[in-house]
DNA sequence: TAGCCCGGCGTTTTT
DNA sequence: CGCCGGGCTA
């Protein structure tokens, strides 16, 4: 058994999954057998005589999660089914749901979404009466969240922002502090409390840590990368007893910092375990020889990395191509056209697209449906996300617990019952004043000052809702949520609208409907609240449904841990990728830079690199430099050719569309004759080689214009070394 | 109360 | 340009 589940594993892969005694640290790059190596370290565990139940593997989405443990069974038996697999969040929502009694909790817990959350603190903004233009709510509920992957509480917040005399962050503060309030009291934990409170409970249990720390004798953190200080600290604490830590992650794909993961965590980690054994995994078993060196050229201007580089035995075929276009709608078609090029040798399903914001996914789509292809956007509205959903739920919130504020708002007027934004206000203030919840201040409606029409209004829905309290732990919920939809008005709304997207609505609500029956068929906990506490915790970027034959959009980031044939990395752009108005700081330049790589690393044999010289941002006409990116990927004479163009000034430069990094296929694709810059005489102040001085870039030298009047655009160079393309009416420019 | 208009704004989003 | 949210009006 042991020899069979180490025999097709290469050298380092083979000593990752035998190292069992003490942390050990796994680089596993792009493509390197990674789940591999995670799930047979797992089945040798267990071919050792490790008790599954001690055994503790944990990743960051379902679907990771959902994907190792298939493998595992497929490795061992089904009797080992028990080993504790999940997404650091079910795992803590577990642990809070199991010890609730313990940490004096309800065990019935509703967990909040972004959506839920920003209501909350919308709310608090409005109670603390705090001007909203200056504090906008995703923001503030941004640095809420950041706070909890820190493990702070509002009074960690407020005496930071004290000593830095921070105004924004006492007044958030705040609102934190208000916020904490209005989810306790409606019985809710979001995302980041489920981490926060599970690492403060076990901090102030040392029995229960104890027992933890005894228990999980095995401890797998994977993308580790990813994790944020709530996380980390977690693991620290359940993996001191016995200090049996395998993290595995790549530092070069950290791509979430904005959302509190911290790099250093896997950078560090041989400082939190002196003694800990290091094993890089960089034998790919994915991509070209071509493709891997590229990426590398392009990650290894990193400095915050450790050192590796993939290689791989895979035949040197396949190409790496850069695709320059004239404005976004060239881009889109280039794209399109290649796919249809190539598309006689493979599937669609091996093409897919890439982006830095979900913006730019617009103009693909519509190129697509221009020529008929199949294709499918990932990531954009998820399915829980769209608001029918959201509406069918929130009842089931209700049901399952009436003092659910948000919910009630979400749907007290859905469908249309006559309670308006007014009747509600009233009453929540009411409610407010008394302290009770909206749900508990129906009964005083009408002292509380609303119209009859409300009054009668509410009562009906309460009658509703109350036809549900008494039955909703014995009747199914499937049942519920049909009763639900059939008999609250919701679905005859829509049926009475009939218009094609009130009948992609009912669509979706049947799906739900049918979710709901595979939930029971499925899970061992049928109850309302369990439900709710699974479908919480899941999200459907796993919606990517390999069976159809359809072109994958999609951002960057959700790129990860996906291959495919044929890749587009497309806005190649200065300001677009890498994003941002203004210099960066160079930790977020390398994060973009991280983001390039696994965008990259994704291709298993043709990389294309698009960018367009043009492109329409929120309505406007940016004229970009190539991204640096494509530069340091090896591309020099991109850039070269385009410093030429702008300083030569010559009428109909000729262009190559495609900047080809090998001899192989594609050479038929023609070049396209590029027009953009012409050589416009016009009497205008801002003369090529004049010095000027820009508010925000400082001094530069105009080397280039195009464009007359209004329209007059300026290419500057800067002292610091960066282009800038500029509207000179706009730039506000002064002479020097 | 509900529907319309206008102004502001505009990365990425595993759970 | 297109979305969302707030405020005004029928």
């Amino acid at each position: 058994m042991k020899e069979i589940l180490t025999e097709n594993l290469n050298p380092p892969q083979m000593e990752a999954v035998r190292r069992t005694e003490g942390p050990l640290i796994i680089f596993a790059g792009a493509g390197t057998g990674k789940t591999k190596v995670i799930t047979h370290r797992i089945a040798y565990l267990l071919s050792l005589g490790v008790a599954p139940r001690s055994i503790l593997a944990v990743t960051f989405t379902n679907k990771a999660a959902a994907e190792m443990k298939k493998r595992v069974i497929d490795l061992v038996s089904q009797r080992y089914h028990d080993i504790w697999i999940s997404t650091f969040h079910s795992f803590c929502a577990h642990f809070l749901h199991f010890e609730a009694s313990k940490i004096n909790l309800d065990p019935n817990f509703l967990i909040y979404d972004f959506a839920d959350q920003k209501n909350v603190v919308k709310d608090c903004i409005k109670e603390l009466n705090i001007d909203e233009k200056n504090f906008r709510v995703s923001t503030i509920v941004n640095k809420i969240s950041r706070a909890k992957d820190d493990l702070k509480f509002p009074s960690d917040m407020a005496s930071e922002a004290e000593q830095l005399g921070d105004s924004f962050g006492i007044t958030t503060s705040k609102i934190y502090e208000l916020y904490q309030k209005k989810l306790k009291k409606a019985g809710a934990f979001d995302f980041g409390d489920l981490i926060m409170q599970t690492v403060t409970s076990l901090r102030q249990l040392p029995k229960m840590l104890e027992y933890y720390q005894e228990k999980l004798k095995y401890i797998m953190v994977d993308e580790y990368q990813d994790t944020n200080r709530a996380q980390y600290t977690l693991i620290k604490l359940l993996a001191a007893k016995h200090r049996n830590i395998c993290v595995v992650g790549d530092d070069d794909q950290s791509v979430y910092s904005w959302r509190g993961a911290d790099i250093n965590n896997i950078l560090d980690f041989n400082k939190d375990y002196p003694n800990a054994k290091s094993v890089k995994l960089e034998e790919n078993y994915r991509s070209t020889p071509k493709i891997l060196s590229t990426a590398y050229q392009v990650v290894k201007h990193n400095n915050a990395r450790v050192d590796k580089q993939l290689w791989t035995k895979n035949p040197n075929s396949g190409s790496v191509i850069v695709l320059k276009a004239a404005n976004e709608n060239d881009e889109a078609t280039k794209v399109v056209d290649l796919i249809l090029l190539n598309a006689y040798k493979c599937k669609l399903s091996n093409f897919a697209v890439f982006y830095r914001t979900n913006a730019q996914s617009r103009t693909f789509e519509e190129a697509f449906r221009r020529v008929g292809i199949p294709y499918a956007i990932i990531g954009t509205l998820q399915f829980y996300e769209r608001a029918e959903i959201k509406d069918i739920i929130a009842y089931l919130k209700l049901i399952h617990n009436p003092n659910d504020n948000v919910s009630f708002k979400r749907i007290i007027n859905i469908p249309k019952r006559g309670i308006g934004k007014t009747s509600i206000g009233t009453l929540e203030k009411f409610a407010f004043l008394k302290n009770i919840s909206i749900w508990d201040a129906i009964p005083f409606a009408a002292q509380a000052g609303l119209t009859k029409g409300a009054v009668n209004a509410l009562n009906s829905f309460k009658q509703f809702i109350k036809t549900f309290l008494g039955s909703k732990d014995d009747i199914s919920v499937k049942i519920i949520s049909e009763k639900v939809i059939n008999h609250s008005g919701y679905l005859k709304e829509l049926e009475i609208e009939n218009t094609p997207e009130s009948k992609t609505k009912i669509e979706n609500i049947q799906e739900l409907v049918s979710a709901i029956g595979d939930f029971e068929n499925r899970s061992p906990d049928k109850s309302l609240a369990g439900y709710l506490t699974q479908i919480a915790l899941i999200s459907d970027t796993d919606s990517l449904d390999e069976s159809k034959d359809k072109v994958t959009l999609m951002t960057l980031h959700l790129a990860k841990g996906l291959e495919f044939e044929h890749v587009f990395i497309c806005g190649l752009e200065e300001g677009l990728f890498p994003i941002g108005e203004y210099a960066f700081n160079n930790e977020e330049l390398e994060e973009e830079r991280r983001l390039m790589y696994v965008g990259m690393t994704r291709a298993k044999k043709h990389l294309y690199l698009c960018w367009a010289e043009e492109r329409n941002v929120h309505g406007k006409t940016r004229w970009n430099m190539p991204s640096r990116f494509i530069v340091e990927a090896g591309f020099n004479h991109v850039l070269d050719e385009t410093e030429q163009k702008l300083s030569s000034n010559k009428k109909n430069l000729q262009a190559k569309t495609f900047y080809k990094n090998t001899d192989n296929d594609n050479s038929d694709y023609n070049i396209a004759k590029d027009e953009a810059f012409l050589n416009i005489e016009d009497a205008n102040p801002y003369k090529i080689g004049t010095v000027v001085l820009h508010p925000v870039f400082g001094k530069g030298k105009i080397i280039e214009q195009s464009g007359t009047g209004n329209n007059l655009k300026l290419i500057i160079l800067f002292e610091n070394g960066q282009w800038k393309k500029l509207l000179a009416k706009i730039a506000n420019l002064t002479f020097i």
